[in-house]
DNA sequence: CAGTTCACGATTGTTAACAATTTTTGTCAA
DNA sequence: TTGACAAAAATTGTTAACAATCGTGAACTG
């Protein structure tokens, strides 16, 4: 064990990491399998710390040193580095030479570009969704509606702030187009960490209802009513934001005092 | 030397490559350094590899083997694998477990797709380019339309093709957004390779001024031509594709075979 | 006491050897 | 000649040791 020598609250902090990333629901992900002889792939590795990362659990500037993350999920450093690599490209860390990973941390302009590209793709997404009813899965919305309200009812923080995002990439993923879907999930995940970044603590999520209107303005392919509804919903979600007073990321140090 | 037992079909297919990956005009790309003492990063590998597909001198399927790039650039087999593995990630090449790295090879599916993201995204993109005139960098345009009449009157295929594709990540550059960016460079660089898989030899770039009449259209301020435009150039460059009969992508054998 | 230097521990970067897998080559028999 | 099978070579995947770098804190000096 090479941290046996940490002080207790440190130790607190890394298990607390650790609980960030193996949940105590063990849900397997359906999309990266867990080898038991060779452990998780890196793309599990990747997916576990996306989901915690859209689940504002890992906070920006949280440090993802390796060796914890070896310990964490049971694999070699090679199968780490290569996890924090792909990260690093879809910007969700990002790697510091010599110094190691660390949970991206957008500043006020980046979250203005994040809301600008949305701005002008999500629009003519929902509206090319109304338009052209037949070949597109709607089943994977109303379904998607279905879960955030279970979610809401039994009050599960995580689950409905990561839901709430994830109605945004279900809409991308529901044109069939996956080179949209890329886009839409990257540009929800910075949204994520700028919700927590720049939001305050009651609206991290989506108003409760407005996901469900527009898929309502989808499944009676009412286009204008569905690019109207989406530019709104984006609306509340930028002005609910205060980007001058940034509640300063939490680095390492002061993550551990703050859970004390 | 680890290739000496090779025919010589063989080698010449191998220094083939290389003079793809290195150019003979040594032009040192201002975006990675390549460092003397410890040899070139691994963004530098990506770039070269980007732009050697982007210029159409990558064909689809090309096998990149790690042994072969490690010398051609001089590095050690893990900065290889890292630009492979940056270089997947963006949907360049695809990896396949125990068998190496491959160029990518868009299928039909995959090309529709392509198009159908484009023509979501780009004509919202150059409408607001030409309705927000101030805070925009047009001079990286004008420039840039300079280069391609110059690399036309030259005749410098590659060069050609070349910017043809990035007078649309230009585009995209120039609203400052590097999420756009981002986006349109992946976009366009899978067009590099659909053209090169399903276009016929001569019309392999975008038709010769119908960038700078978007470029005019910006300028005079006029949203509605300048989306209009782009969406009849992006309907060209489609129609000039021939997705049924597609020429084969040429495997390695089938290369060396082709080029004697 | 403030500030600097230096050395140590911890962490990341790199290399080289080894293991596992695939591909090729060679052989033999039908 | 063709096909199947086996050995060999080449290539990729993995591991562990080593090198380089960074952060920290003690010791020192003014």
């Amino acid at each position: 064990m090479k941290f046996k020598h940490l002080q207790s609250a440190k130790v607190v902090k890394l298990i607390s990491l650790e609980s960030d990333l193996v949940p105590s629901n063990p849900q397997q992900s359906s999309i990266s399998t867990s080898d038991p002889k060779s452990g998780p792939d890196e793309n599990f590795i990747v997916e576990r710390i996306y989901k915690a990362v859209m689940e504002q659990r890992l906070a920006p500037n949280t440090k993802l040193s390796e060796a914890r993350l070896c310990e964490t999920f049971g694999v070699g450093r090679m199968r780490v580095r290569r996890a924090l690599l792909l990260l690093s490209s879809q910007g969700i860390i990002e790697l510091q030479s010599n110094r190691g990973a660390y949970v991206a941390c957008p500043d006020k302009s980046e979250a203005n570009d994040v809301f600008a590209a949305r701005m002008m793709i999500e629009p003519p997404l929902v509206r090319q969704l109304a338009q052209n009813p037949g070949n597109i899965d709607l089943a994977l919305l109303t379904d998607h509606i279905a879960l955030e309200d279970a979610a809401r009812e039994k009050n599960e923080r995580t689950e409905i702030i990561r839901l709430s995002g994830e109605f945004h990439t279900k809409l991308a993923q529901a044109t069939g187009n996956k080179f949209i879907f890329r886009m839409m999930r990257e540009l929800v995940t910075r949204t994520s960490l700028i919700v927590g970044l720049f939001g305050s603590s009651e609206n991290a999520s989506c108003p409760d209802d407005e996901h469900s209107n527009i898929l309502k303005a989808i499944q009676s392919h009412n286009p204008e009513m569905a690019e109207q509804l989406l530019i709104s919903h984006l609306d509340h979600i930028q002005s609910g934001l205060d980007m001058e007073s940034r509640q300063e990321p939490q680095d390492d140090l002061a993550a551990i005092l703050g859970s004390d």
